[in-house]
DNA sequence: ATAGGGTTAAGT
DNA sequence: ACTTAACCCTAT
């Protein structure tokens, strides 16, 4: 058996080393986790995905993003303040996302793109921000570098002064610093550490031998997902790694002893949870989580494991950084990467990247409406966190249709050549909705109805009053936080529907 | 990306 | 049963 804590230190464990990101993503759908996430596991991917950025050397908005819901996680865990290579990392890479678009400036953009970012990340965002409860993260720095912004968007002579500037590299460099502190705070993996304490054999057998090799690790990796995790089982181990399966098992059971004399230890700063909590399993946020890590670390289009061993071998995407602390020498060998894109990692893009079938067992197939055709997803965060703010890990907010056929179940590949088909009527202009395993066998999930809070409401009036109809997608970027659950199709929605009252 | 028509479901 | 906010689909 492979519980759901034992699963949280493989993953954590995972994430701490040099696989693949496809294998890391895999596991991550693969493994029956624990819901909600432990903190740990939660702060162990937000850096895991500050890493791939770093290796990258792809810093946007999504960076950004990644830091503040950092904050948010150790703020949570009762830490006072954020640290300050966390909060200089932030002033960094603020500036380094304005200030590319400077750089980038073309021949049809005569710098729109850049007054648009001053705006949308310092006239908003960090406004936003100076007045919410992370308002840690506004340094000194980041106040200056909020002046700098405006007085550029005015004065030609500090844009000129910002192009000459090498913000990126100053970036990356704020970026690792504070990654390297962070881990350094976090410790080992927890698995490192409980193994550690049961046998130094045992954790050589698990590829973290002193000749650093990854293979057979990635081997064991590969074995445990070829085996399938099922139900909680893990069954795919061969026989000459069961033992250590069940090695796993006593781990889960010596954890108290373990932990208890943990004084050897690291401290655990930063994200206070020292041990991963075993909470039952429930799928939703579960499944947010992996959305964002999916969505955030993988190349746009991953359709199948085979897809992806084949990738593996032929079109090495990703160079994965050394994560642990490994330093940072490697910087000159990260080449940039022609497949990322700077779009928020929480949101999906479209239908195709939803019709992942690895996850369909898990989706909450509600039936309480009586309504047999629909699957509908219980995502409300609030309802898990109470008065709380919305979870970090909220599940993509902003996937509308998910749908799929029993053949494509069984054959994944072979019925997902044209999924574009299965949205159109073939006569009509819109299909029967309610009933969808009928006619085509194709499932809607329909996102569960939100109401709009004050907060958003009122957001979206001063918005609108400051950038004008029409320009949703830019304030749904103004705001990405309070705007998380909407699309900007929402956005125009409500403002229809608060025209109509008045 | 956005506008506008259509559908769903919560609330009365 | 009716209203309407929230959500979905699609032409442009």
């Amino acid at each position: 058996m492979l519980g759901p804590r034992i699963a949280s230190w493989i993953l954590e464990f995972v994430l701490r080393r040099p696989v693949e990101d496809w294998l890391a993503n895999e596991l991550l759908f693969a493994l029956p986790l624990p819901s909600p996430l432990p903190p740990r596991l939660k702060k162990t991917l937000l850096l895991r995905r500050l890493s791939s950025d770093l290796s990258l050397r792809s810093l946007s908005d999504r960076t950004l993003l990644s830091l503040e819901l950092i904050e948010e996680l150790d703020r949570s865990a009762g830490a006072d303040a954020p640290s300050d290579s966390l909060a200089a990392a932030y002033a960094a890479v603020a500036v380094e996302c304005t200030t590319r678009l400077l750089r980038r400036r073309s021949e049809d953009d005569r710098g729109g793109n850049f007054f648009d970012a001053v705006n949308r990340i310092w006239s908003c965002r960090v406004a936003d921000l100076e007045r919410s409860e992370a308002a840690g993260l506004v340094s000194a720095t980041l106040r200056e570098a909020r002046k700098e912004m405006e007085e550029a968007v005015v004065n030609p002579i500090v844009r000129v002064d910002l192009m000459g500037r090498d913000t990126k590299m100053a970036a990356l460099d704020a970026v690792r610093v504070y990654l390297e502190e962070a881990e350094k705070e976090m410790g080992p993996p927890y698995l490192e550490r409980v193994a550690e304490a049961i046998s130094e054999d045992w954790r050589r057998s698990l590829g973290t031998g002193s000749d650093g090799s990854v293979g057979e690790l990635d081997v064991m990796l590969r074995n445990l997902l070829a085996g399938r995790v099922e139900d909680g089982r893990c069954d795919g181990l061969p026989d000459g790694d069961r033992a250590k399966s069940s090695g796993l098992l006593e781990l889960e059971k010596l954890e108290g002893s373990v932990l208890g004399r943990s004084k050897d230890a690291p401290e655990q700063g930063g994200c206070s949870t020292d041990k991963f909590e075993c909470l039952p399993a429930a799928a939703t946020e579960v499944m947010k989580m992996k959305y964002v890590f999916r969505s955030s670390v993988l190349p746009a289009k991953i359709d199948n494991m085979k897809e992806n061993q084949n990738q593996m071998y032929l079109n090495p995407v990703f160079s994965v950084n050394d994560g642990a602390g490994k330093g940072p020498e490697n910087d000159h060998d990260a080449m940039s990467q022609p497949n990322l894109t700077d779009q928020d990692p929480s949101y999906l893009k479209h239908g195709e990247e939803n019709r992942e079938r690895t996850f369909l067992s898990s989706i909450d197939r509600g039936t309480k409406d009586g309504n047999p055709g629909t699957c509908s997803y219980t995502r409300d965060s609030m309802d898990h966190a109470g008065a709380q703010k919305p979870s970090l890990m909220d599940w993509n907010p902003t996937a509308r249709k998910f749908e799929w056929d029993e053949d494509s179940i069984l054959s994944p590949s072979e019925n997902s050549a044209n999924p574009s088909n299965k949205l159109q009527s073939p006569s009509s202009k819109r299909r029967k909705l309610s009933l969808p395993l009928e006619d085509n066998k194709t499932f809607i999930i329909r996102r569960r109805k939100r109401k709009w809070s004050s907060l958003e409401e009122e957001t979206l009036r001063k918005a609108v009053e400051r950038h004008g109809v029409g320009n949703w997608k830019f304030i749904k970027s103004c705001h990405p936080e309070i705007f998380k659950n909407r699309t900007e199709v929402d956005l125009k929605d409500k403002w229809r529907n608060m025209m109509r009252c008045v």
